[in-house]
DNA sequence: AGCACGCCGACT
DNA sequence: GTCGGCGTGCTC
């Protein structure tokens, strides 16, 4: 085949005669600005990109991070006009797989795709090659004096030949720097470059026999046969804590190492523990690579380089590590699967949960979701049959569930002044005599969340925001808890000026605390909640001090719900069970439940008959029942029944857009601006956040309209685009037509 | 996102 | 008269 005159020309003329002739090369490219979609850009001669290339474009006065995108170039922009591509980073494209993922993330969450683009090479500098690794080899001969730590220099070079770093030689031989420059001084060793060491060992899928039995040996077989028939499965592990759901998904991770893929382990922030990569370390042998928020630039940059090239193979992060741009990802777990720290509500809005659902189905690999107390749309998919579903209702071990019983507060008041029922006291009073640790769980930080004046009622109030100021007596301030104000607490009220009749209402952690100084003044009592001070290294010796049981009783917030095992703890008391229960938030109900089992599976792994007590005015509350009964089947079904009659008329069916915002409350805002805005549109509904998964699971509803935003030519674009042209509307929204991802499975 | 422009009210 | 608040538009 002949080539093109232009070219033929080129090469006979010389390119530099002939500019205009050689046509000018343009791509779509993604750049990190919420721009609808690709910006053109022209490719210098010379320089090679594909779709996926991660390459340095102009943009107005700056020069941002893009990606070559697939797809077509705005023929309206002048080809000759463009600007050039600045460089081309020396790292691998992002595959196909990965590129559709971001076109399907940014085309549900209505966000632009090059903001979900972004994500995916957030690892700044790992753009350019890690930097070769300066290594000495001997080259053989002696020094001109030898002196003994020479000797063993040179005795552990001689014996080991293999390429050392300065101060790993140094360490190895038990020398100082100074030895080693001395002796590279006088020739005895070379300078070569290595490549950079691996950011962590490979796991080995059988490093160790799974030590697993029973229902979680079946559990396992089931999942590893769903991993070896290959492509696409979604399953719900359903266990009580200590049922020993890790170990089981630690048998679908090793499947899908010996078939030579990568994997990635989700999970809230806050279970990124020490304790997890060890664990995770005991069975294969080496611990996986770390993604999370707090990680240094350099590391950050290793694990993403490692994870492009495939050296990496396991992966364990937060929400965020769902972005890597795995080079042959074959398994997703989603631990925590209920947790709330899956959702990112900034810039883009999206629950990694559900993308990650989204990511195997488009990258053909199973994903196995995990928890003990799974959200109610995991549990519709599980119970439907879309997903797997794989139950483990006992412990694992000699780990007993802790016996549970309520405690009516109607019947069994505390004393005046206190919260404790003496039902609860007296346990706390037994277990202490048997030298046994307690925990008091109240999910309320400070003394006291509402402070009023005796004489003229006068309740303390944020200035900034309207909710109750809460008394933090450690600190000697009121707090906003919604916004953070504070202010050194008052000695007179600010309405009437009387001093010393101010009034701390209800009771928070601080003020059980003090309940529990009276009546065990010989106990070792210790608070853990998020406003200690000392941050995180104090949290951690405090942790080893229960571990070691130097501590008798524990009193908590949320902090103690989550991820630390207490050993020795055989009694959990639960403040006040119905707090959270009555906050107008549609998903209150699911949200205690997961809580209230959280905590009391604090208890009771130690084979030591265990107790749980929770304080409660409503006995009969489905929470309460599922939680005492250890039977959830009940509460899930009316829960999902709940769900379902939010979304009948007036719109139901008929509905064909569903407005959700953070709160219920700014949904009902925008979707009046919306009615007035578009009166022709049949049906608006309006859902809070809790009741929108659900509408999307039974796929009722057309269009979701997510709001949020800023500008008011969002709402224009909107109305123009999928209302027609309605009346000028004032409001700031963002919207987009909606994918239901379960017709997307 | 960041930045520039333009329009109005509060001031040295 | 200016300074600076924010609402709006633009970036291939």
């Amino acid at each position: 085949m002949a080539k093109d005159s232009a070219d033929m020309m080129g090469s006979l003329f010389g390119d530099a005669l002939l500019p205009s002739r050689t046509p000018v090369r343009v791509v779509p490219i993604l750049v990190p600005l919420p721009v609808p979609g690709a910006y053109s850009y022209a490719v210098p001669d010379g320089m090679h990109v594909e779709p996926g290339s991660v390459v340095q474009v102009p943009v107005g006065p700056r020069q941002l991070i893009g990606v070559v995108w697939d797809g077509e170039n705005d023929e309206r922009l002048d080809p000759k006009k463009l600007r050039p591509i600045t460089l081309v980073f020396d790292c691998p494209p992002l595959s196909k797989e990965m590129r559709d993922f971001v076109d399907w993330v940014s085309a549900y969450t209505l966000s632009p795709p090059g903001l979900v683009a972004r994500m995916a090479i957030r690892a700044p500098a790992a753009l350019d090659p890690e930097p070769m690794v300066e290594g000495l080899r001997y080259l053989g001969g002696e020094p001109d004096r030898l002196t003994p730590a020479r000797t063993r220099v040179l005795d552990l070079a001689k014996e080991q030949d293999v390429p050392w770093t300065r101060s790993g030689m140094a360490h190895a031989a038990g020398v100082s720097l100074s030895v080693i420059d001395g002796l590279i001084k006088q020739g005895m060793f070379d300078t070569i470059f290595l490549p950079p060491p691996p950011v962590v060992a490979r796991p080995e899928p059988d490093y160790i026999a799974p030590r697993i039995e029973g229902p979680q040996k079946e559990a396992a077989r089931e999942i590893v046969a769903s991993i070896r028939e290959g492509g696409f499965a979604a399953s719900l592990i359903d266990g009580v804590t200590g049922s020993g759901k890790t170990e089981v998904y630690f048998e679908a991770v090793a499947e899908t190492l010996r078939r030579g893929k990568q994997v990635m382990i989700l999970l809230p922030e806050i279970a990124l523990t020490p304790a997890f990569l060890e664990r995770f370390e005991q069975r294969f042998g080496a611990k996986p690579a770390e993604w999370h928020s707090d990680l240094s630039p350099r590391m950050r940059e290793k694990v993403w380089r490692g994870v492009v090239t495939g050296e990496v193979r396991v992966v364990a992060g937060a929400r965020s590590a769902l972005f890597l741009p795995f080079e042959e990802l074959g398994l997703i777990i989603v631990d925590e699967e209920h947790d709330p720290a899956y959702k990112q509500e900034d810039r883009v809005f999206y629950n990694a949960r559900d993308m990650a659902v989204v990511r195997a189905r488009i990258g053909d690999f199973p994903v196995v979701l995990v928890s003990a107390t799974p959200s109610v749309e995991s549990q519709v998919n599980g119970l439907s049959g879309r997903y797997n579903l794989v139950q483990l209702p006992t412990r694992f071990g000699d780990a007993a569930l802790p016996d549970l019983h309520l405690i009516d507060m109607r019947r069994h008041p505390p004393e005046r002044g206190g919260f404790l029922s003496p039902l609860l006291l007296r346990a706390m009073a037994r277990t202490l005599e048997k030298k046994e640790q307690s925990l008091l769980f109240l999910n309320r930080r400070g003394y006291a969340p509402l402070t009023l004046c005796r004489v003229c009622g006068h309740r303390f109030q944020c200035p900034q925001c309207s909710s109750w100021l809460v008394e933090h007596r450690f600190r000697n301030q009121i707090q906003c808890h919604q916004c953070g104000y504070h202010q050194p607490t008052p000695e007179a009220c600010p309405e009437c000026g009387t001093f010393d009749n101010l009034v701390a209402c209800g009771p928070g952690v601080e003020r059980i605390a003090e309940e529990v100084e009276k009546h065990f003044p010989d106990a070792r009592t210790i608070v853990m909640s998020s406003d200690i001070l000392g941050g995180v290294k104090r949290m951690r010796l405090e942790l080893e001090a229960i571990a070691k049981g130097d501590v008798d009783i524990v009193i908590g917030t949320q902090l103690v719900a989550k991820g630390h095992n207490f050993p020795l703890m055989t009694l959990v008391g639960i403040v006040d069970a119905d707090l959270g229960l009555s906050n107008g938030d549609p998903r209150a109900a699911e949200r205690t439940f997961q809580l209230l089992s959280q905590v009391t599976g604090r208890a009771g792994r130690t084979g030591l008959k265990s107790h749980g007590l929770i304080q409660t005015f409503q006995p009969m509350h489905p929470v309460m029942q599922a939680i005492v009964s250890g039977d959830s089947t009940a509460f899930y079904e009316r829960e999902i029944n709940e769900r379902e009659k939010a979304l009948l008329p007036p719109f139901g069916r008929l509905a064909s857009l569903i407005v959700s915002a953070d709160t219920r409350a700014d949904a009902e805002n925008h979707a009046r601006g919306l009615r007035a805005a578009a009166p022709h549109v049949s049906g608006i509904a309006v859902l809070g956040p809790a009741e929108a998964p659900i509408a999307l699971v039974r796929g009722r509803y057309r269009f979701r309209l997510l709001v949020h935003g800023r500008r008011n030519s969002d709402m224009q674009a909107f109305l123009k685009t999928m209302l027609g042209n309605g009346p000028k509307a004032r409001g700031t929204v963002q919207v987009q037509l909606d994918v239901d991802p379960q017709s997307f499975l």
